[in-house]
DNA sequence: TAAAACCATATAGTAGCTATAAGGTCAAGG
DNA sequence: CCTTGACCTTATAGCTACTATATGGTTTTA
């Protein structure tokens, strides 16, 4: 399997593939006499899981660790529930930033209807005063 | 004021301010005769509708376009407007998204508890397979 | 007078790709 | 036989919004 067969299975660029193997992610294959990179079943099933990985937004660093722990099945698994807890408070914690911005946004929208100047828009006024939604607002 | 304090008053590293100007967003000041820049108020004002607008999360490009607004005070300020429902919607898609794979990361979470090894934990089983808490799953 | 604290510029690094340039290889068609 | 087009290769630069580093000048303070 060439790499524009493999990249074209896995719905990705082959400059994704290439910067995976730059990167330590995926192993380097073999190679036929004229340089070009051929791919076995193994690549396909690890790209898939680093694919996975990155759907679930971990870090490629994140990413590397966990194929060190897939790659040594009699290490304890612990580390694995700890990454993921990690990530889980992470996805957690941008979800109360984002409410939080989206509330101090649809105040700050509130304060301009479409037909003015500029010199008059109640956003811009609201971004120069520094006023959100209320003084206790939430700051990232 | 020197850059430093700007930079104290303002609660950031005087290479922001320095990569601000870079970029157009801050109007280049005066400098002394051995070069140091001299800021204004009204520098110092800029700097804080920027830091404002940053903590909104509106990428620099925004805030080049709103300062062009304020700037010509007699447009329209539709065009604000149309940003700010704009950046409105992308932080609700944000938000979905997240929450979306909130639901799976737990999902994932919840298939290992802590005392197993590497090749029996389900969370790493669980992303190989490219399971995620059901088919229909969304994914970004 | 010398160290500390400030200022200047230029350059590279961060994350995770994506795009571009410049070139080698291979199969099919004229 | 030659060319065209699709594929492959490497190296390099670009994206965002900073942050860090290197190197050197200036000013203040002890």
């Amino acid at each position: 399997m060439r790499i524009g067969q493999l990249a074209e299975a896995m719905g990705l660029d082959t400059q994704t593939i290439r910067f995976y193997e730059r990167q330590g992610l995926l192993e380097p294959p073999c190679r036929q006499n004229n340089g070009y990179r051929i791919y076995t079943e193994r690549h396909a099933k690890r790209l898939a899981f680093i694919r996975r990985c990155r759907i679930l937004d971990l870090s490629l660093a994140e990413i590397r660790e966990l194929q060190s722990y897939g790659d040594d099945p009699h290490q304890p698994c612990a580390a694995v529930n700890i990454m993921l807890d990690d990530h889980i408070a992470h996805v957690r914690s941008q979800i109360t930033a984002l409410h939080a911005l989206e509330r101090q946004l649809v105040a700050l929208r509130g304060r301009c209807s479409d037909e003015r100047e500029a010199a008059e828009c109640g956003i811009l006024e609201g971004i120069s005063e520094g006023s959100g939604p209320a003084d206790s607002c939430q700051r990232r």
